[in-house]
DNA sequence: AATGAATGAGGGTTCATTCAT
DNA sequence: CATGAATGAACCCTCATTCAT
């Protein structure tokens, strides 16, 4: 069985600094590469504002794809802990969708930017970039997906010709686009078209008439 | 009833020269645009590749953003022309929604460069380019959705309690997913997880288990 | 003798042109030197703003130079046209160097362009453009100068011992600043600091002054 | 009393770098400057003559404007050090006036291409670039003129109802006059006119000149 | 280990001039 | 004669990375 993805981006020496000098790097970085897009980030700038020297960050990081590499990373960890509360034993599949989906919106509220730098990460010019990260997390969450629909297939809580490959994308697309509506301005235009600021802001309404729509569907 | 907005991003100039080098200039641009991103795009080499010179390139549209939005301008107008097959009276909705399919993936196949512009247009560094697109070719295809769902709401098509808004976003959402997950390198990766490298090839397979989660949650 | 200073920049073709269109494409050019100054004016822009084309202003004048120094002779031109009312032999040298003032402040109000492109031509950088100019012009005001002075010397309105050469010269230089104070923003500033806001503006107030010390410096 | 404007117009990393080095790049920008105007001065030509990358210059100024103005505040720097030996009280006003004009032609001659980097600021292009020359020290001479003016009218050194305000313009023209006569090669070309190849050239018989006239406008 | 000065290739854009139509 | 599209060298400025201290 393969080791849980772990690709380690930082060199040896950043482990030593001082947690606050790491959390200042990560929280500078992050904010950067989240508003600027990989691309037109500047790393030296990112080191000023982070009150160390370039020297320092090469030290750290061997280069600015390494660099944002481990900030995607420390996104998919803050993903991680987050979906810890996920309980997939608990309840109902819809139960667990129904919290998949809250901790889907609260995540892409309280981090944003790594939503942002995710959307970055899936573009085609970045796609050299998203290969080195550990795709075993991704196929975690595949499994995951597939695992409790199957479960409840097997409990008989959806519909038992349901195809559940086919169903675990169909979730899979969901999440995502309710991630990037609430994380994305450009997302989140287009959700307002839809529902209207209110109904865009209304987060237990959306997530209602998604679940609704997806019991629906899986029923 | 709303003019479709067109906005014009190349000078008189470009109006003026031959369909040929029009192509051209357009099938380079696309593809540089495609593979690179935005930021990382040469303009200088947009110009090299399409045999003419800097110059003539900028008296065709005055800067590398103008250039851009033209390309993602035609992208939309090849869309809309595609959309002109969906004919959203004809058969039930369920009918027209598998058009809807056929046409998004048909697209994303025929005219991948143009999806990974748009991909590149979501990022959050090119939220101020995409506020220079108009807007009202979406706002469009959202009043589609909904009188297509409304209509059919009224037909007994689907479900009476249908929330024809919550409906729309949710088919805007698989459809924009569908169209990543064919013409995007990243999300390609992510639904042959899902369904397999055969799965993710089966366009027709694709379409059907989307259709068929569809017509339940509407139905 | 010499023939008056009449170098041509033109091209023949110029002068079959309409007189409306000339006068159209010199206000344009002077304007347009003027404001940018010679290196920074754009010759496309001038032809734009001309309603001509490039071509065209090209089978004008054979370069930049060419035409800016052709603006820079029309000014000369002017100039002589104002100085015509001079008349030297009229009343006493001070009613003459007063009248001087006068047609000096009233050119560099009224042709205040002109000004600013013989500013630009005092410029080290364009003092290869400056010589080819036709000195010829300003050896004849020097020469006015001198024989003004000369004449008034006999004549006994000014002390005998009177240097002409280097009153002639001082006379040019509080000319020349007279004219600067007026025309050009930076030495406006200048004047204004001196004489504050009102007392810059006060052209009668200015001319007595200059005048009295004239007057003393001479007797 | 007020603080003599100071604006700084460097980075502070320039103050970190050998004074070797700082003069040579002051002596190259300087020469290249005043030789080709501020708007066909090559930047990267500057950092190539002294010696240095490009990245270097831009890492001391963060523009071609910054580097320009900072070349221009050092000729006022140096200006203020050679009017330091004017000493305006000592002697008579017309000593102090002769000292000044002496100090006035030796800076000309000394730093001639800090006059040619002035008579380029004075163009109306460039009039937003000094505007953001501290205006301070100009306000400083202007007030040093009334000032001594004033005073000598007080000790009955100059005639009791001379305009002050209005000498000190004149006076200051003169002297404008003088250092440009000097020092460019537009107004030396002048000068020789008037005063003769030999005439130019002998600055004691200009000085004289000048002083005579001034003296006699003044008593 | 930390610093930050130095590098210089590269990128977007301008514009005087030419020349085919 | 008039047009204006085409050219491409040149310019200002950026930034990832190195390395001497």
């Amino acid at each position: 069985m393969k080791k849980k993805g772990s690709a380690v981006f930082h060199k040896n020496t950043f482990d030593k600094i001082s947690p606050e000098k790491k959390d200042k790097i990560f929280t500078v970085a992050i904010a950067e590469f989240a508003a600027m897009g990989y691309n037109a980030t500047n790393i030296n700038m990112i080191a000023q504002k982070a009150d160390i020297s370039i020297g320092s960050l090469y030290s750290y990081f061997s280069s600015k794809e390494d660099l944002f590499l481990a900030m995607a990373e420390k996104g998919y960890e803050l993903l991680g802990k987050a979906l810890a509360e996920l309980h997939p034993e608990e309840g109902t599949v819809f139960d667990v969708i129904e919290r998949l989906l809250h901790i889907t919106v609260n995540y892409a509220e309280q981090h944003t930017d790594f939503c942002l730098i995710y959307i970055d990460l899936s573009t085609e010019t970045l796609s050299g970039l998203s290969e080195r990260l550990s795709d075993n997390v991704e196929t975690d969450y595949v499994n995951a997906y597939k695992e409790l629909l199957a479960a409840a297939k097997e409990k008989g809580e959806v519909r038992s010709d349901l195809d559940v490959p086919m169903a675990a994308f169909f979730l899979d697309n969901l999440v995502v686009m309710l991630q990037l509506s609430v994380a994305s301005s450009y997302y989140r235009s287009r959700i307002k078209l839809y529902l209207g600021e209110d109904g865009a802001q209304d987060r237990e309404m959306l997530i209602g008439g998604l679940l609704a729509l997806i019991k629906r569907a899986f029923s």
